[in-house]
DNA sequence: AATGAATGAGGGTTCATTCAT
DNA sequence: CATGAATGAACCCTCATTCAT
């Protein structure tokens, strides 16, 4: 019964389901990037979007499960992308080996608002399960694939690595980097931390290389 | 009527504050890693540490003070650890990066508990500068030591690698394999990182592995 | 191209907005059976409708004034019934009484939904002038017309009771137990209540029930 | 984290837990009273103690549990009173039954506040079962130890009516006075109320009054 | 006439901080 | 030094109301 007399003063704006929860989520992500997720409210969300404190709850019903759309989005983004990598990345494993290490250093991919989300979920993955399968689940599909392109280098080159090894050693190192990126924006920027993980694939697959 | 008693007062209470600051910084650990940085509150910490709830004020001022006060214990314990290693590892550089390794897959500090710390503390980091700022300068120091070590080790073995690229691959990996601990306790125990991270040191430095 | 249709507007809309608001009061009334007054929302009303949100501002400009209808409704509902009863009961006065008792405890009157809206206006009206007025209106109607009835039983009877204790008398007791059907089911039905009140009936005209 | 600095304005107040809660339920009453269950707000009963507005949850942990304990004190303190009456009433069964008939139109008993928290919620009783179970707890015990009383005065006089039938008009009457007096305290005060109530008594057992 | 997306004031609750004891 | 009752700002969420469609 509360709210007695409403007077909206700013121009009411009508959109898609579809449109305002894209953008909600898009207001999410800039706002964990910009203050960290710990500050990040209904308000600052909303405030970014430029819209209605009601408005999350409206379409999310819940601050957590805007979260957690926030992070599957920010996941199927990268999936997304590095799908799309393993697919048109090339014919030959190795392209596509270099084209999806590539894309863990693609300014979309690798930008800092990103790799604040990513960090910020991580951060809160423990206590969190909802959070740490998402992640989990990604980082299993994501070395798999890793692990299969790694397979067929290790055959033709005849290679002494696990795949398995050589796939946990290449996702741990540029997700390594990612940390060092954020942490360190000045000494490592994303394509010096892209040549740390060539240099890396060259000495564990050395024969692919050589032959360029 | 009053029993003559004497005791040293002054040193007894300076040497008890630090114990209980101790005692609430460990704490805080357990309370991070059981609920989480966002879900502990004072209370939390304060209930972990058996105490009452001003407790934390009367010693940090703050909840900001004890969490970066936390931050820089376990930034300490590790970088003790670490310079130990370096000092004690061994004589010859590769057993100094060897024992250096060893040192980030140990149980003590790859605890699951500290682990979840420092992903809370990255997690937060983009936002807050002083978290920032201890994390990163850690980061520093540790890639320069690894930089060093990895120095001599080239040297010896005439590797055409570039050392500050080495000790930027150790180091991400390394903590590549933190996470990967973190998210999937299950599929990567901590020995089997350490394996990883040691394959990853046998392929850059081939030489020095051959010869043992 | 458009087909020529001529319909009756203005009567038809007329009629259809009654139709409407009928339909939303006992919505309303329906959702504050279910769910108790506090939790009746403009959304539980319209649900329960099968309309839309903006219906009820629609209809009744604000959600006090559908409540406010809604306890028209259910009085002008219990007059009509109890008017019909005065005037159809029966042709002597004690023929008239039983009447009016029984509708207290008739099916329709004494519905659990009815109950609970009655109750449910009755503790909010301590505070809100505007239900009490039309509560306590019908009150002193309906003591009003037991009183008259009464009378006539009293001069009838040659009774010492004064018809208006007796009326006092009469009605509270329905309604009190009204409150032990809302309160235990299960103890206590209307039939049981019934009884009850035409007990109490017998005691204070037992000349008139002797005869029969 | 939120609460960044805390500059407390009023006088700190130290009480014990006992007593602070019983204000509060003080305060409920008066609150409901005042401007009705739907509008009492953690605001208005705190206000109405004069404390702030985290009291309430640091003592009751929820606004629910508030008006639970806010109800069983009520019911309780109903229930003493009776009890004491029902004790201390008298050595025959009548000046009994007159004793706990007057505890119902007691001042204090009877008293608009309370009656008003009576009403409040018994109108939310239906849709919130732990209201429903207090209350009806009440009721039962109430009837029963009223048909025990009547029972014995039945004996003593010889009447034809049965004990609970008795005892479910008497108490039902003297409810529905409640709601006479609360919807048109003007025309009905207690004492009125309460000779209506005797003279109801007088009809039922009209040897035992005869005799006096 | 009817819909339902959008608004924003106000509700209950949490929790860092303070301070009398 | 230590406690824990008390405070109040800020949080998330609800919901009566508005209005473009």
């Amino acid at each position: 019964m509360a709210p007695v007399v409403t007077r909206p003063k700013t121009k009411r704006r009508t959109a898609s389901r579809q449109v305002r929860k894209k953008q909600l989520i898009k207001a999410t992500i800039k706002s964990i990037a910009k203050h960290g997720l710990s500050v990040t409210t209904m308000a600052t969300v909303s405030q970014e979007a430029g819209l209605s404190q009601g408005i999350i709850n409206l379409h999310f019903q819940s601050k957590e499960r805007l979260l957690e759309e926030t992070l599957r989005h920010v996941v199927d983004e990268y999936r997304y992308t590095w799908n799309k990598a393993l697919e048109e990345g090339g014919d030959s494993a190795l392209e596509k080996l270099v084209a999806l290490v590539a894309v863990d250093f693609d300014s979309k991919v690798c930008h800092p608002d990103k790799l604040s989300v990513w960090f910020a979920f991580w951060g809160e993955s423990r206590s969190r399960p909802t959070y740490r399968k998402i992640c989990a689940q990604r980082d299993r599909e994501y070395r798999l694939g890793l692990s299969g392109v790694c397979e067929d280098i290790i055959t033709e080159g005849q290679y002494a690595i696990d795949a398995d090894v050589a796939a946990f050693g290449i996702s741990a190192m540029n997700q390594g980097l990612w940390l060092d990126i954020l942490l360190n924006p000045n000494e490592l920027d994303r394509n010096i931390a892209h040549e740390v993980s060539m240099s890396h694939l060259r000495h564990i697959f050395p024969r692919h290389f050589d032959l360029r």
